[in-house]
DNA sequence: ATGGTCGTTTGACGA
């Protein structure tokens, strides 16, 4: 079974792509996420006609988080599923898919270590492990993944101290991802490579992608039992390349592979 | 350090 993540940075302007990502990786279960569409505007039958039913939670102009699969679609669920008032943006998306307890996730960006939006993004990482602990437990097949907009490590980052004043890498980030590591979800990826140089994503400036200056924060969170079972996890960094006719998203996609 | 480049509800704003 391979489940794959990928922020495409506006569905409408990347749908070639992601139809032609589909074709090629045949993907069992892909989480999008920064679709930037209406529910109404979501693409289902583009995907149908590959094969893919599909879950959008989205809101127009900004955020937007989808689950396509091949293997089923049971129990969505659009945001947090703790009764609370809905989140303001639509960021969360709950399915099961062939078995697997999937969340496809856009955690906020935070802006800057003393923005509103910091705190924002600190309380929805805290919203969604509470939300684990409502609906999952541990011992199941879960994979939360998506744009986390955290480097889980210093090796995750082209440069640390760049980033030692700015958002993605900060203490109380990276205490929200070891909390879902205490939880039980691993970042699974890091099972498998521990090359300090393997990044998501890339700023579209200054021609960061060719000058190796990125960051992995597109991350696949997997329980114990799922990550046992992944025997391969990939980004897929030729994604991130193209011509101006034919731009990429800013993020790569990341899949794994469980071993049936 | 700054600026650079994308995407969006065309144009200021988010990433």
């Amino acid at each position: 079974m391979r489940i794959a993540t990928w922020n495409v940075n506006s569905l409408k302007a990347r749908l070639r792509r992601v139809e032609r990502w589909l074709e090629m990786f045949e993907p069992d279960v892909l989480c999008l996420q920064e679709t930037k569409l209406a529910d109404e505007a979501f693409p289902a039958m583009t995907f149908e006609a590959l094969g893919y039913d599909s879950f959008h939670h989205g809101e127009g102009r900004w955020n937007g988080v989808a689950i396509l699969s091949r293997v089923g679609i049971e129990d969505p669920l659009a945001g947090f599923g703790d009764g609370k008032p809905a989140d303001s943006d639509a960021r969360l998306a709950w399915a099961t898919c062939g078995g697997v307890r999937l969340a496809s996730c856009y955690v906020p960006n935070g802006r800057a270590l003393d923005h509103e939006h910091y705190q924002y993004k600190l309380r929805w990482l805290d919203r969604l492990l509470n939300d684990l602990d409502g609906q999952c437990v541990p011992s199941e097949d879960i994979v939360v993944c998506g744009d986390f907009n955290i480097a889980p490590q210093d090796r995750d980052v082209y440069d640390p101290k760049h980033f030692e004043t700015h958002t993605h890498t900060s203490k109380p980030e990276r205490q929200r991802i070891a909390a879902l590591a205490d939880w039980g979800l691993n970042d699974v990826f890091r099972e498998h490579h521990q090359d300090q140089r393997l990044y998501s994503w890339w700023d579209y400036r200054g021609g960061n992608f060719h000058k190796k200056m990125g960051m992995r924060i597109d991350l696949v969170l997997t329980s114990q039992s799922l990550t046992k079972r992944t025997e391969l996890a990939l980004i897929d960094r030729n994604e991130r390349k193209g011509p101006k006719d034919d731009p990429p998203s800013d993020h790569a996609p990341v899949f794994i592979d469980l071993n049936y």
